[in-house]
DNA sequence: AGCTTGCAAGTAAATGCTCACATACGTTGT
DNA sequence: ACAACGTATGTGAGCATTTACTTGCAAGCT
């Protein structure tokens, strides 16, 4: 098999479970079995290979968000699809996902704000939801922080290794109505 | 002024921005104004005084709502008390608790868990509440988690600059109703 | 042949930490 | 009063090691 998706894997369980800093191209090439030399041959530095692999976690999530949202009507229905979205996408990778979670900060200099991001785009969504009236009014910036916090801290403590071997689908009904009560409580 | 708490200011700034690996003892000696060799007769080792300055932080956590949540009875009054002690806390010393915060997977292989880690403290007032039937029943550890959630993610976006200058404070009442809404929620 | 992909052995720079030395300061003996 | 001494604190040049990255070369594929 090639080099370069194994690197891909490589790297990233190192980047999930270390930090990027914290991870060293020898261990990265050690154990994706090549030489540290391949590395170079498909990125210019540690440092794009990072973000490569940080950005295709953030894109797949802001399209997820896109798309999940852009098919169904009323905020109720919204929530749901996207929490079951995020669960099924982090259960089938939940490697690029934790990863993608836990070093969020990392990374935070390099996205430009184009209003894609998953954040923006959810906080466009409870602006609109509160325009038709079918939220109660308050400050989209902080609302979404706390209904994504809903979801990002249950995520993060799975990662943990706090909340057992369940998939994160399984809690999803319950973070739903939880997302919906925290975007509905004043 | 002696040279410890310097170094301790200064470590802390930066650790809190660029996390613990990217910062170097040379850096953090030019930020103290003394010599890098200044650290070592106060600490062993870089990550002595990491982790020193994080268990800092969480055993005053710790420490803070054992004390807020033993004041009061009833778990709409603990979550009031517990929100805003953490929000005046982290408005008294933002630097300590934006570096708790953001910094915490580095630290997780390091306290033991003895019950008394704020993540802890906070399920067993769950499942207390849970006894008492002020709460539905359902896993306290997936229940506090989202509650947390909701604080956590809310100073995380604060610490990233995306909510402004307000002090954290000021969104205490909406974030304790979020909680009550997210630890009634089924 | 020409181009891509991989390897082994480098290199220069940087990092955490040490060590011999200097200075400040309280205590003790006279 | 005051010198002698021990200890705590700070300095900064320097060390061994590690790091990200480079380079010269070879093997495969089209």
């Amino acid at each position: 098999m090639s080099a370069k998706p194994r690197i891909e894997r490589a790297a990233l369980e190192i980047f999930a479970a270390s930090g990027v800093d914290a991870t060293t191209t020898k261990l990265i090439a050690a154990r994706a079995e090549v030489s540290e030399g391949a590395i170079y041959r498909h990125w210019k530095s540690k440092d794009e290979l990072a973000v490569g692999l940080f950005m295709s976690a953030h894109r797949r999530l802001s399209e997820l968000i896109e798309t999940e949202a852009g098919a169904v009507h009323g905020i109720d229905a919204k929530a749901a699809a996207l929490v079951r979205a995020y669960c099924t996408a982090a259960d089938e990778d939940w490697t690029l996902f934790s990863f993608h979670l836990l070093q969020l900060h990392h990374f935070l200099p390099y996205y430009q704000e184009d209003g894609r991001d998953p954040v923006t785009l959810v906080e466009t969504i409870i602006k609109h939801a509160m325009l038709k009236m079918e939220l109660p009014p308050g400050d989209p910036r902080v609302i979404a922080a706390m209904a994504l916090g809903v979801i990002s801290q249950t995520a993060q403590n799975r990662a943990y290794g706090r909340l057992g071997e369940d998939l994160l689908s399984a809690h999803a009904p319950l973070m739903t109505a939880a997302v919906l009560a925290v975007l509905k409580a004043r």
